[in-house]
DNA sequence: GCCTTATGTTGATCTGCGTCAAAGCCCGGC
DNA sequence: GCCGGGCTTTGACGCAGATCAACATAAGGC
C-alpha cells in the first residue's frame, strides 16, 4: 500500500510525519523535542467520520497512514468533496475552534495529534513550524485552485481523466518512483460515489466515463479498482492538461 | 465605491494597507519600520494585465483599491476565475518565483508592492509575519472551498445568487456597515463575462438567471449594474446557503 | 450628428449529464 | 450451499444549461 511507505521515506526524524513532513522541515532538536512531549496518536476505521462540521475541534494533527476526505453538504443532500486527504497531509486550523467540515476515513486511517493550545503556544515560540504550515497551506490552495478548474470547466470525460492523473501522479511520488516512461499500475482508493463527490458528478457518469476509457484503451482494470495505464500523456492529453500539467494534491 | 473606503477603516497605521491589514495586523514599530522600507506601489488600469501566469513574479503585495481577477486557462480558451483580489487581499506567494495564474485588473488597482527577496528575508526575522499571511491563507483556502461547492454542485441561479451573496457581504464588510436589516445596494464589480468565468457558467445563462432572478423580485435591477436586493435572507435562501452562510472571499 | 466597439439581452435549438430503474458482481454471514 | 447488502454497471428518458444567432443599449471617437 502507498501509506505505509511514505513512512520509510525519511526516517531520520523518526516514525512520526509530522516531525519531517509537516512541521519540521528542517529537523532542529528543540522543536522535535517540546513536539515529542504533546503528540499522541488515533486510529480510525474504514467509513468512520474523523470529524463532523461544527464539531468543536480540540486538536490539530496529520495523516500518518490511509487515506481520508473533507467534504461539504448541502441540507439537502448534496456533497461536495473539498480536500482529499493523504499520509503527510495536515488537518485542522490553529486558531479556530470548531470544524467548517466533514472529515471521513476513506480507508483505515492513523493520524499524528496535537491538542491545539499547547501545539499553538509552540508555534508562537517557534518561528519556522508557521513558516512550514504557510507553504503546505499555500500547496493546499494551489491544489483547490486547480480543482476548481475541473469542476467549472471540463466535461465529465476530462475530469474523470484528470482525478486518475491525479491518483496517479501522487501514488506515484509517495513511492518515490521516478517520472517512469513506462505503465503505471494502482488502485483507486475511491468508491465510485466518492469520486463522484470529488468531480461534480453523480456515480452513473462516473461509471460510464471510466467504461468509455477503458473501452477506448486509455486505461485497463482489473476488478473495479486496480487500474493500469500503459500511456500517461495519453490520460494526461485527456485530462486537457498541459503538458506536465498542475500539482493537484 | 468601495475600494477608497477600505483605507480609511483603519488609518491608525498609516496609508498603506498591507501594514494593517496584511501583514501586520499587530502594528508593532520595528517591522512596520522595514516594510516602510521597502514597499513602494504600482499603479495599473481596468483590463490590464497584472501578472501572466508563468512569468517571473519578483514581487508580492497587496490590493490598494480596485478589484482584480485570479484565472486559469486551458489551452483551447475555457477559463475559471479562481479569485477575486479586493482591497487588502495579497498577492503573490513567497518562495516561489514564476506566477501560476492569470492576474487582470477589472477596474483600476493600485497594488501596495515589496520585492520579494527582502520581503522574504524581512518573514524569516519577523515571526508574525508568517503566523499573518498563514491566516490569511487559510481563510482563502476556506473561501475557495466554498467556492468549490458552489462549482460542483449548485445550479445556476443558486450560483448566481451566491455570486451576489458574497459581493454584498463583502462590499458590506468593506464599507463597515453592520448586518442592516434593510435593503441592501451595490454595485456589480464583474461584466456578465466575468462572473460566467467566476461561475463556471456562460455568459448568456448568466444574463438568463440575473433576468430571472429580477422577474422574481429577489433582486432589482437600475442599469446593467446597480443591484438592489430588498431581502437579503430571501437571497441567501436562493443560493442554497444554511443561514448566515460560509465566508467566502 | 454617425460609426464602431464593448457589453448585455433574448430566442431557438442541441446535447451532456442527471434521474430513475433494473440487474450484475462480490463478499461476508448463517 | 443460500441469502442479503454494498458497490457497480448499463439502459431509457428528460431537462438544465451550452451553443448559435440576432438584436438592444451605451460609450467613445471623429
Amino acid at each position: 500500500m502507498l501509506n505505509e511507505r511514505s513512512l520509510s521515506v525519511a526516517p531520520d526524524c523518526g516514525d512520526c510525519p509530522i516531525r519531517h513532513r509537516a512541521v519540521c522541515a528542517r529537523c532542529e532538536s528543540d522543536e522535535l523535542e517540546r513536539l515529542e512531549q504533546i503528540k499522541y496518536y488515533r486510529k480510525f476505521e474504514a467509513g468512520q467520520s474523523i470529524i463532523w462540521a461544527g464539531d468543536r475541534m480540540d486538536f490539530v494533527g496529520s495523516v500518518v497512514s490511509g487515506i481520508a476526505t473533507l467534504s461539504q453538504a448541502m441540507e439537502d443532500g448534496r456533497t461536495q468533496m473539498v480536500g482529499l486527504l493523504l499520509p503527510s497531509d495536515f488537518v485542522g486550523r490553529p486558531g479556530r475552534n470548531t470544524a467548517a467540515y466533514d472529515v471521513v476515513a476513506t480507508t483505515d486511517v492513523v493520524m499524528c495529534c496535537f491538542r491545539r493550545s499547547p501545539f499553538e503556544d509552540l508555534m508562537t515560540r517557534t518561528p519556522h513550524i508557521a513558516q512550514r504550515l504557510l507553504e503546505m497551506t499555500l500547496d493546499e490552495l494551489d491544489a483547490a485552485r486547480e480543482w476548481m478548474l475541473v469542476l467549472g470547466r471540463k466535461t465529465a470525460r476530462e475530469k474523470i481523466a484528470s482525478l486518475l492523473s491525479i491518483i496517479a501522479r501522487r501514488d506515484a511520488t509517495l513511492n518515490k518512483r521516478g517520472a517512469a516512461a513506462g505503465p503505471i499500475v494502482f488502485d483507486l482508493p475511491l468508491t465510485r460515489e466518492a469520486m463522484a463527490d470529488y468531480l461534480g458528478l453523480t456515480l452513473e457518469t462516473v461509471s460510464r466515463q471510466i467504461s468509455a476509457l477503458k473501452k477506448d484503451g486509455v486505461i485497463h482494470l482489473e476488478g473495479k479498482r486496480h487500474v493500469t495505464v500503459p500511456d500517461m500523456s495519453r490520460l494526461m492529453d485527456e485530462a486537457g492538461d498541459d503538458a506536465d500539467g498542475g500539482l493537484l494534491v
